[in-house]
RNA sequence: GGCCUGUUGGUGAAGUGGUUAACACACAAGGUUCUCAACCUUGCAUUCAUGGGUUCAAACCCCAUACAGGCUACCA
């Protein structure tokens, strides 16, 4: 029996040639030195923040290129496959403007010319090319069951050899084809099997992107390409599809390094052309003390859905994203306040060679830092989209006092150095729900005097201040002097400097005479500025506020 | 066990043979302000995992060791 003929008993449906689909697929038309990239994933459940990471790199490559980023899903596990994984993927990362020129874009639809773009409805396509390699000898089917691989195994463990299915072990490499076949009619379970020509004693040379040049060991395993259940292993799909979907760049976690080996024999044996390939190490976490890869099992705070009910902005995460990924952004941003992170080049040999620690304190920082910058209008639309989905009572607030929450979120904002108190959305009704009286009077007050704290005191200096210096129409400097006026009219100091140098000849300064005020109206002893608070709130309320006072505590 | 990768302050890191090891976060002290946040100033690795070697000179090159991570599946 030839080859040809075992191939053909083994592919019978299959009448497409490899080179059918050079055809159907062929060389893109981009300009010179675009990159073609893809996010891979399986579709087994939420986005965390390693793959946020690793997808958010491809598509800035691609980008930073004119060139394409695809989706594709790789679904050749399916006992991993879950319901509705596909649109999970998409929607988690469109929250974060992670889209796509190609690929899935539901559950199985796509778009694009290199299609399909899920691996379970390739079947055909990767069936053409094993037949071939079975025509060609490359390939052969083997009938080992788990337990004789088991054994395989446990032989090569005792006598301290290298363990896997290569050179001698690989029983079914030269076993008959008369007898494969009778067995494959009798219905046998059987895989195919790449007849690798790899040396183990040889070494590759191949550049990594982000870790450099390395050497590695030649694959001389027979590795399984064509599962019992008819689909193709990770490491033939890959070189399949990215050859057909015509990848220059292979961007993904470096638990895929040591795998370059059986990448590159695949690719070369199909007669394609070897993609660049960049490894990126994964995003750690610190626990107990140690170090490790963030899990999606383990770490389900490292869902980006996470952040997003934290209120966290995309623009925040993917700020900080990029500055993990090239450490020398934060200075290019510093210089370049006004641009975006797409006019940023993002350098790949810029990117650590070493897996970096997630930093949730880094990440608000550089989250309060780009709230600071925003318009009053757009902090605004933030709080409001995040009550809309995490606090339905501020949310109802926030719409219908809009123009009044807008002015909230401009004090001490547009100025030369805003105020920056805010890192997250979850933040907000904390930092502002004392100027809605339907919260203000809903609910029992915890006032939080200073060194002023009795009843008498308190309402001597407000209601003295009521009326005798308050004027809606003061400016913030004639507003102050007032304050100053009022101070030492009860004996305290003007200035706090004033009272430091000679403290035993005042009751206190103007300070804690300011915070007679901003507790009274607020409850709280730290608040914006209180010029500002008082404006908004005018006369009627902080009158109200007064009484309230006056009545109940 | 085998193969591979990594290791610079509390954190992210710059730096690849030549003066005091950038910068940012965090932290601390002082200043400033009506409070807070912010802001300003200053401090924060005599040393680059450890031990050897090469060199006039090493965080940077070489070797060994330790530790961490990955792969070694009909999982990706």
């Amino acid at each position: 029996m030839t080859n040809k003929e075992m191939a053909d008993i083994l592919f019978p449906n299959i009448d497409k040639t490899p080179e059918d689909y050079e055809k159907m697929y062929p060389e893109r038309n981009i300009k010179e030195g675009a990159i073609v990239s893809r996010y891979a994933p399986s579709p087994t459940g939420f986005v965390h923040m390693g793959a946020l990471f690793a997808s958010f790199i491809e598509r800035k490559m691609a980008r930073q290129t004119d060139g394409i980023f695809y989706l594709r899903i790789e679904d050749t596990d399916g006992k991993r496959s879950i319901e509705n994984g596909v649109s999970m993927i998409i929607q988690d990362l469109s929250n974060y403007g992670i889209t796509f020129d190609e690929g899935m874009v539901s559950e199985t639809e796509w778009k694009g010319q290199y299609g399909p773009y899920i691996q379970s409805a390739r079947r055909e396509i990767y069936h053409t090319y094993i037949k071939r390699l079975v025509e060609e000898g490359l390939a052969y089917p083997c009938f080992c069951k788990e337990e004789e691989l088991e054994e395989i195994r446990k032989k090569q463990e005792k006598n301290h050899e290298r363990i896997g299915y290569y050179g001698k072990y690989a029983f079914y490499r030269e076993f008959s084809k008369e007898e494969a076949i009778s067995r494959i009619k009798k219905g046998d379970p059987y895989v195919i099997r790449l007849k690798s020509p790899g040396n183990f004693e040889k070494k590759i040379h191949f550049k990594d992107l982000i870790k450099g040049e390395l050497e590695l060991p030649e694959n001389d395993l027979d590795i399984v390409i064509l599962k019992g259940d008819g689909l193709p292993t990770y490491h033939f799909a890959h070189a399949v599809d990215d050859h057909l979907m015509r990848t220059t760049h292979v961007i993904r976690g470096d638990e895929w390094l040591s795998s370059v080996p059986i990448h590159i024999q695949l690719f070369s044996i199909l007669g394609f052309k070897v993609p660049k390939y960049a490894h990126i190490s994964p995003l750690m976490k610190e626990e107990d003390g140690k170090r490790r890869k963030l899990s999606k099992r383990k770490d389900p705070e490292m869902a980006v859905s996470f952040y997003h009910e934290q209120g966290i902005p995309i623009q925040a995460i993917l700020l900080y994203l990029i500055t993990v990924a090239n450490s020398n952004f934060e200075a290019w941003y510093e210089q370049n306040k006004n641009a975006s992170i797409d006019d940023f080049s993002l350098d790949f040999k810029k990117i650590s060679s070493s897996g970096s620690l997630f930093d949730m304190e880094k990440l608000l920082n550089i989250s309060k830092n780009y709230l600071s910058r925003l318009k009053a209008s757009e902090v605004y639309d933030l709080a409001l989209s995040y009550a809309s989905q995490y606090d339905l009572k501020l949310c109802e607030l926030l719409k219908k006092y809009k123009e009044y929450a807008i002015a909230i979120f401009n004090i001490e904002r547009e100025q030369k150095k805003p105020r920056k108190d805010l890192s997250k959305m979850s933040e907000v009704k904390e930092q502002i729900w004392y100027m809605f009286d339907e919260l203000f009077e809903s609910e029992p007050l915890q006032y939080e005097w200073g060194i002023i704290d009795s009843k008498d005191e308190i309402l001597k200096i407000s209601s003295y201040y009521f009326e005798n210096y308050y004027n809606p129409s003061d400016t913030k400097e004639e507003w102050f002097s007032k304050l100053k006026d009022l101070s030492e009219y009860f004996g305290y100091a003007k200035e706090v400097k004033m009272y430091k140098e000679n403290p035993e000849l005042y009751k206190g300064h103007v300070g804690d005479v300011s915070m007679v005020l901003r507790v009274l109206l607020t409850t709280k002893s730290m608040t914006p500025d209180l010029y500002d608070i008082m404006n908004l709130l005018g006369k009627e309320r902080m009158e109200s506020r007064m009484e309230r006072f006056q009545k109940n505590v």
